[in-house]
DNA sequence: TTGAAAGCGCTAACAT
DNA sequence: ATGTTAGCGCTTTCAA
């Protein structure tokens, strides 16, 4: 009702309010300011004549002088990957619990793009959090050192982590596959700039014996949908009944690519993702996935920011690591012993028959 | 290699550089300021000087002296829904092409949430994008009056506003069931907040007459998956051939819904959604939708945004209408006259056969 | 062009 | 508990 002009409304300061009220302006300055919120009389006086002014406190006058933005930065690689969706909800929650605002920067996957990004972001904020940096360790540590800073699904000696717990993960999805009675596994390989896929790529190698399976690899590829169906055609040259995907969407295309060979999922092929995304349980057949605490891993890294911006010091030099768990859906299935045919890998989508199926047989190995 | 410390660096600022340049003050500001870059000898070697010491300029001093942060604001309802994963690609592109960084706000779909972001975010940003916002006309009037701002899903009165065309996308998925002879539609109806939706619904009712079919409503529901499935259940008291969903993820539910009641998509009921989200193209059967230009969307309402920040008047009154295209997929086929077996909509999912079929045989109308 | 000085709105020592 | 006085880092008149 205050009838605003039209054009931009000029906002009233410290100074309108003190004079308003008939006090100085650190004394409303006071009446604002953080930490014990001053409760005499006259302050309360004041927030009420300012509150009647409509007066609101410039946060980059204030941070001017505080350093305090009250802004933390996200940067992520990709916003159009759906992990990100839930990640950052989960941030955005965090912060706005305590009082923040989320700066985003998208960095489209493009490692000199997250540089600038984080240097435009840099003085904006009092602290920012890298999901899945592209950039080099070294170039990391160098930002850890200007401002608080905690890199997500990625460990950074020296630099506050928070990653799931990959390897537990890969070993999960091994023994599900192995204790269906599949023998020989194909994993799936993501971008070879991603620390996870690293981490699980290493951890199924780890299991191999001790699980009494051999691991293949093949990649890498864009950790897409896309990337999956040209992961089913590389697939298609070595087939083996087990597969397990760097992410959900390599594992998605794969099945559609699978499907379009000819090749059924799980009777031919078993499959099993990374994430439970969005999604991953609406495919047909519903997607076996270690799931990652998505939600909790955005909470995760932006309240430890923020411990560490409250000057906490930076912990232990270890990572957290949270958990996953195995979400077993439709995709995968007992290894099927009596294969009728080889109804697939014996032909390519490109061509009739050629390669002949190997290791398709039971005593492969 | 410039050996930062370890806690935080100090960053230099314009009176080092001035003074490692031997120039005034100002003369620095200038050799960096916004219009017409001075071009001097001294202003180069000022750059160089600068660049040197690896001087910044500080957004916050500028900004508080200019009114120009170079930021600007992106509230969104629900940063979880796909819908907007585009969306914000789309904007951030657009912003970082112009320079420009972008503070994120993500409401839960609240309201009073909302309110409070836009608060938040005001003075930190030249202008605010109000994606599918859930104020009312009027606070988005009074918002609009502090900072350029343009709603997005939505058209605002007085403020600029970019839409999709829903009435058109509507017709469209209307005509293409009418085409596969479909006589009554019903429409899955999405939050009662939300504009887009009223759009829609008006849209259909609109078209009826002129191409002869009828439509019902049945709804409101959540605009998510779990709604859908809700709708399903709400859907099979009075069955139709063919529905209409407010959006993909309505949609998708629905499908699953149906599924699960036993009845068969598209040979029952032919489904139509709208988005063209992530994942609608993966279900089963593929969802036939509405396929608005989500990254253009997000585009346009920062470069149209960014024209106002740069002092475009507020063009015409009319929104900027982006044109949808129907995308027909699996989910939707010609209406099978010869009805076997009413196998569905006879029995409800939470128990034995109870209300019968209604509307299920071919005179329905 | 460049320099000098005032000020953006707020906070942070000092005093009182 | 309040008032005074300097800045925070940068831009912007106004002169030179």
């Amino acid at each position: 009702m205050r009838g605003y002009g039209h054009g931009v409304a000029k906002l009233p300061t410290i100074y309108d309010v003190a004079e308003a009220a008939g006090v100085a302006p650190s004394t409303v300055s006071r009446a604002f300011s953080r930490p014990g919120r001053v409760n005499s009389e006259t302050a309360q006086r004041i927030r009420d004549v300012a509150a009647d002014l409509g007066y609101r406190t410039n946060p980059l006058a204030r941070g001017l002088s505080t350093a305090r933005t009250m802004t933390i930065g996200l940067v992520i690689a990709d916003i159009t990957n759906p992990v990100y969706a839930e990640i950052m909800r989960g941030a955005q929650i965090a912060a706005a619990d305590a009082g923040y605002t989320m700066l985003l920067a998208d960095t489209q996957g493009s490692g000199p793009r997250e540089r600038e990004s984080v240097e435009r972001a840099m003085p904006l904020v009092e602290g920012i959090v890298l999901a899945s940096s592209r950039m080099s360790d070294s170039a990391i540590r160098m930002a850890a050192k200007q401002k608080p800073l905690v890199v997500l699904n990625r460990a950074v000696v020296d630099v506050p982590s928070v990653v799931t717990d990959n390897p537990r993960g890969a070993r999960r999805a091994a023994e599900h596959l192995g204790g269906l009675g599949h023998e020989v596994i194909t994993y799936v390989a993501g971008p070879e700039a991603s620390w996870a896929d690293g981490m699980r790529w290493r951890a199924l190698r780890e299991v191999e014996l001790e699980l009494g399976l051999k691991v293949r690899r093949i990649g890498p590829f864009p950790p897409t949908v896309r990337g999956g169906v040209r992961a089913a055609h590389e697939l298609s040259k070595h087939p083996t009944s087990a597969v397990i995907a760097y992410n959900d969407q390599l594992a998605i295309g794969l099945m559609r690519g699978l499907a379009s060979m000819g090749a059924r999922v799980p009777e031919d092929v078993s499959v099993v993702g990374f994430d439970n995304i969005f999604g991953s349980d609406l495919v047909t057949p519903g997607l076996t996935t270690i799931a990652a605490p998505l939600r909790v891993q955005g909470t995760t890294a932006v309240k430890n920011l923020l411990a560490l911006v409250g000057g906490a010091s930076s912990t232990t030099g270890k990572a957290v690591v949270l958990p996953t768990r195995l979400l077993v859906r439709a995709s995968t299935a007992q290894r099927s012993r009596k294969r009728t045919a080889p109804t697939w890998g014996t032909t390519t989508v490109s061509g009739p028959a050629s390669k002949s199926a190997r290791r398709t047989s039971a005593g492969a190995r």
